[in-house]
DNA sequence: TTGTAGTTACGACACTTGTAGTATAACTTT
DNA sequence: AAAGTTATACTACAAGTGTCGTAACTACAA
């Protein structure tokens, strides 16, 4: 449903702990959340409320502790948050942005790997 | 929060611009915006007052038609961009966050060599 | 049964963001 | 010099954001 919205920060946040695993309880949100910084219990479940409404999650409300999956596909989202950022200031190419990424960064060997890889497939 | 402050899309939008030939005026800027989209002149104006304060950029006011110039490099924008972005949903990891980007994307082949060129210069 | 911990709903609040209108001052043109 | 043009300053405002508090309800334990 949300092609051209995008979620904020904080609910991407929440959405990468979500897809790396679901379904997810706020609690389990919440303390995965905990580990990276500090925020309260309410602000996590506000933003899962938020996102339940924007479509980006959806939630089973059967039991009285919800439990939500995502309802938006990563490839999906990294997608249009490229696209934005292409837009605004990379010339539009999400292929330039990838290069101002690597910017002055040292890969490590599999990374590099995987880059190769991804070219030669290109390539072929 | 972000760790460090960035600017915000439409901020970028018009930073992308003054990097690409400062310095510039209002008119300027306002002129090569709206040929990629409708804004007002003021709208324009009103984020480089914002820029001004937040440090972006900075401005000249000896005339009574101020002339802007950046104040922050672009790399360093970038960089920071990246940063919050991987650090919310790519596992922390700019060069994955470049991967992502690449994904399904198809690259023409200056583009490819470009990034061949990259690789080439980590291995050595 | 009464307390206590867990859970969701709802509201709140200051700040940011994108957008632009109005006021006013300063040049330019007639 | 009057009128029009151009510039900045200031104000405004709805929507979004990140954050959390309080109320209310549920379930289990003592």
């Amino acid at each position: 449903m949300p092609t051209s919205s995008l979620p904020s920060d904080a609910q991407l946040e929440i959405l990468d702990l979500l897809w790396q695993s679901e379904p997810a309880t706020v609690q389990d949100l919440h303390a995965r959340l905990s580990e990276r910084r500090q925020v309260s219990y309410n602000t996590v479940l506000t933003q899962l409320q938020r996102m339940t409404k924007a479509g980006y999650v959806t939630r089973n409300t059967d039991q009285r502790t919800h439990t939500y999956v995502s309802a938006v596909k990563r490839k999906q989202v990294e997608k249009n948050l490229f696209s934005r950022l292409a837009g605004t200031a990379f010339g539009g190419s999400t292929i330039n942005l990838a290069l101002r990424a690597l910017g002055d960064t040292t890969p490590t060997a599999d990374e590099l790997d995987e880059l190769q890889a991804w070219i030669d497939k290109q390539k072929g």
